[in-house]
DNA sequence: CCCCAAAGCATAGCAGCGCTATGTATTGTT
DNA sequence: AACAATACATAGCGCTGCTATGCTTTGGGG
C-alpha cells in the first residue's frame, strides 16, 4: 500500500452534497465533483458509487440529528425533556427537509447502524428517568415507548416535509405525546404541562 | 378536434406500472411501454411525462387505499372501527410497499386532492360516531384526531416500509391508538378492548 | 359525402445520467 | 533507489427522460 485516501476529500464531498441538497440543486455525479477539482472517480474511490454517497449522506443526517438531540438540556422533569427531544427532532427535520427525506429513503442502510440507535437511546434514557422519578409506571417498556415516540415524531415530520400536511400540523405533537405519556402512568394535567413546556423552547 | 385519447390505454399503463412496481422492476419510460404495443410517446400523450405518471400512480395508490378503507365494516363500536381502519391502512401499505412509498414521495401532488381527503374522511366519520355514542368527549376536534390517527398509521407504515423498524413493530399501533383514544375521553380498559378487537381481524 | 385540420402516435436523436475500462501519476515500503 | 499498490484523470458505454419531426388516423363542417 502506497497511496492513501484523504479523509478531507471525503468530508468535502459530503458537505458539498449536503449544501446542494439544501439549495435544492440536483446532486449528480458530475455536478457534485464540478468545482472541487476532483474527478468523477473520487466518488468511486471514497464511496464506491452514488449509492455509497447516499448512504454516507444518511449517516451525515443521523449525525446532525444526534448532535441536535445532544444539545437538548436534561432537566429535573424527564417528561418535559421527552417533549423537548421530540421538538428538537422535528426542528431538525424541518431545518433540512431534503436531508431528512434522504435519511429515510428507500434502501435504508447505514454505515454505522449505531447512529440510528443513538438517536433512540436519547429517548430511552429520558423514559428511564421518568420511571425513576415515578412519573411512568415501572412496568413501562422503555424501548417500546421510545419507538412509539419516534413514530409520532417521524409521522409528523414525514407528512409535513413531504407535503400532505401544513407546517402548523406539527402542533399535533403536543396532544399526541401527552396522550402517550399519560397512558404510561403520568398524571394527565401534569403531563400536559410538562409536554407543553418541553415543546415550547424555554 | 378529430382524434381522441383512449382511456383504456391510460388505465393499462397505470396498471402495468403498478405491477412493475410490485415486482420490483425499475419503471422506466421504455420498459413501461415495451410489450404494450404503444410507443414512448404514449406516456407523454396520457401523462405529459414521467412526472405525470408518478402523479397518476399516487392517485392510483390513494384510490386503492380508499377502496380498502371502504371495505372496513362499520360496527356499533366506533372505537373498534377506528382501530380497524388503522389496521386496514397498515395492511394496505405493507401489501404494496413500493406503491405506498410513491404515494408520499417528494413532490407530493394529486390530480384530485379529494382522494386524500376521502381517506381522512373515513376516520373523521368514525370519530364523530364515537362522540355520538358518548365514547369521546363532545369537544374533541374530529378532524384533528383523524390527522393524529393518520400520523400514527403513516409513521409506523413509513418506518416499517422503509426499513428502520421490523414488521412486528406494527404492533405498537395498539398501545398508541389506545392512548390517543383514551385521551379523548374513552374509558381506558374498554378502549383497549375495542382497539385490540379492531386491530385483530374479526 | 368528402375532405382536411387537428390530434394521436411512431421513429430517431439529443443531452444528461451512473458507471467502468484503461492508462497515468503518486507515494509508502523494502 | 526501485518497486508495487493505490489514487486519480480521461474517454466512452449503455441507459435515462425528453423532444423534434413526420406519418397516420379520424371527427366535424361545407
Amino acid at each position: 500500500m502506497v497511496r492513501t485516501k484523504d479523509p478531507a476529500v471525503r468530508a468535502k464531498l459530503i458537505q458539498r452534497a449536503a449544501q446542494m441538497l439544501r439549495e435544492r440543486q440536483p446532486v449528480t455525479l458530475r455536478s457534485l465533483v464540478a468545482g472541487t477539482g476532483a474527478s468523477t472517480m473520487a466518488v468511486y474511490t471514497y464511496f464506491g458509487g452514488m449509492d455509497g454517497l447516499w448512504k454516507a449522506m444518511r449517516q451525515e443526517g443521523f449525525g446532525r440529528l444526534a448532535a441536535r438531540l445532544a444539545e437538548v438540556p436534561r432537566t429535573e422533569d424527564p417528561v418535559r425533556d421527552l417533549a423537548a427531544l421530540g421538538a428538537a427532532y422535528l426542528a431538525n427535520a424541518l431545518a433540512e427537509p431534503d436531508l431528512y427525506r434522504v435519511m429515510f429513503d428507500a434502501g435504508f442502510e447505514l454505515e454505522d447502524p449505531a447512529a440510528a440507535d443513538a438517536t433512540l437511546h436519547a429517548l430511552v434514557e429520558a423514559v428511564e428517568r421518568a420511571k425513576g422519578v415515578g412519573r411512568f409506571r415501572t412496568d413501562v417498556d422503555a424501548a417500546g415507548l421510545a419507538v412509539q415516540s419516534w413514530t409520532i415524531g417521524h409521522g409528523l415530520a414525514s407528512l409535513v416535509v413531504n407535503g400532505p400536511l401544513p407546517r402548523q400540523a406539527l402542533g399535533n405533537a403536543v396532544p399526541m405525546l401527552a396522550a402517550l405519556f399519560t397512558s404510561c402512568g403520568d398524571e394527565a394535567a401534569a403531563c400536559r404541562r410538562s409536554v407543553e413546556s418541553g415543546w415550547t423552547p424555554h
